[in-house]
DNA sequence: TCCACAGTTGAATAGTGGTTCAGGTTTCAG
DNA sequence: CTGAAACCTGAACCACTATTCAACTGTGGA
């Protein structure tokens, strides 16, 4: 709950155009900081109870400061959606491309999305809000998402690795499978080990529950 | 998005202490006036748009009276999600019971899940956004669902319909897979048959999608 | 060195909407 | 019938905060 989530190295990505772009060096040192600090204050407060004073205050810029860069509280907000929901891709897809089948790399995708999940739970929080404060974005993220895997899917298909089915269906229930496990066992729950929880998923997912 | 959905027959439970329990009929009447508005209210326009001047015009009744029955905004949105949770549970349980085994139960309790969902927009919306509103009672509607559903699978294992495995990562799995069935085939896009999706899920829960 | 533009500042503005309250009306037990 | 409790009313209060803006400062190319 009270994570502290770096966002990123790289250049801030300009957004869909919200954020004016900085010219100067100083500029984009200050941008950094606002997003950042943006990230911090939704990430442990939310949106509506989040303040644009004090997100100015914990990248020590002035309130206007804050308004060259975004237009509005919701562009800033935005702008850390799409971030974030680059983020976790980022992180999560090399760990399934490096599984030696899709099945294994269902598992070691999972185990590293568990595990991002418990140092970026603000992330976490940012990405389910967006559903109630910018919910194209939101819908944009999840379809993303979905889109890559059941492509994903069809593929490692192709290969022979797994068997035939409905892939949209396939994809939306993956997903919210490992939606919810990473909601209840990386940002509620740190007891049991990301590896448990991923071998008995990858169980689930492989065999499914049906006798013998 | 636009739906309207009923409180349900009951007399509005008294949702943890926090309305003052009407003690006339005209009472009764009222609370449930205001009730029902509110699902209207937060449904359409979220929870923080939603006002309570709008929910006491669309009761039909003053500011004031709201205040008779709720101490709050937060109030009254924790008493709506305490009904809600319980509606869809009450709507969908004897589908599952019904079925000849657990696994069929499965697929006719995503089936009625899905239709439940299809016809109550606003409920789905209103447990989502309580995660930011009211968290705690967010994480106990789904803890309580988890929990059933694991009891309910242990149970199905001791008759021999399901596999042994790990009960609780099921449990989430399975629901964090109708959760998002449910928002993409229910909420956002209703062109597919419930059948179908709950025949696809089904099969996936049943033997996974490891090969042949 | 110089200056035009990029960047910075924070008090003031402006709109919002949850909540209160003092007084009126309806209900119903006795 | 009667009065006390229950219920209803809605204008006014008030706290809160996103956004604006006019004046000031730093930067970096020529």
């Amino acid at each position: 709950m009270t994570e502290t989530p770096q966002s990123s190295g790289r250049a801030a990505a300009p957004a869909a155009g919200q954020a004016k772009i900085p010219r100067t060096e100083r500029g984009r040192r200050t941008l950094r900081l606002i997003l950042d600090a943006a990230a911090e204050e939704f990430g442990e407060r939310g949106y509506h109870e989040g303040s644009i004073a004090r997100i100015a205050q914990r990248a020590d810029v002035a309130i206007g400061s804050f308004y060259t860069y975004f237009s509005s509280k919701e562009a800033v907000f935005r702008a850390l959606v799409a971030d974030m929901s680059r983020q976790v891709r980022d992180h999560v897809v090399p760990y399934i491309l490096a599984a030696p089948d899709r099945l294994a790399g269902e598992r070691a995708g999972l185990a590293a999305y568990l595990a991002f999940v418990r140092t970026h739970k603000a992330l976490y929080r940012i990405i389910d809000e967006s559903a109630f404060v910018a919910e194209d974005a939101y819908r944009r993220h999840y379809a993303d998402v979905a889109e890559g895997y059941a492509a994903s899917l069809q593929q490692a298909f192709g290969r022979g690795e797994i068997s035939d089915g409905d892939w949209q269906v396939r994809a939306w229930a993956i997903m919210g499978m490992n939606v919810f496990l990473g909601l209840k066992f990386g940002v509620w729950d740190d007891e049991r080990s990301v590896e448990d929880i991923a071998a008995a998923a990858h169980a689930l997912i492989a065999n499914g529950i049906g006798p013998r």
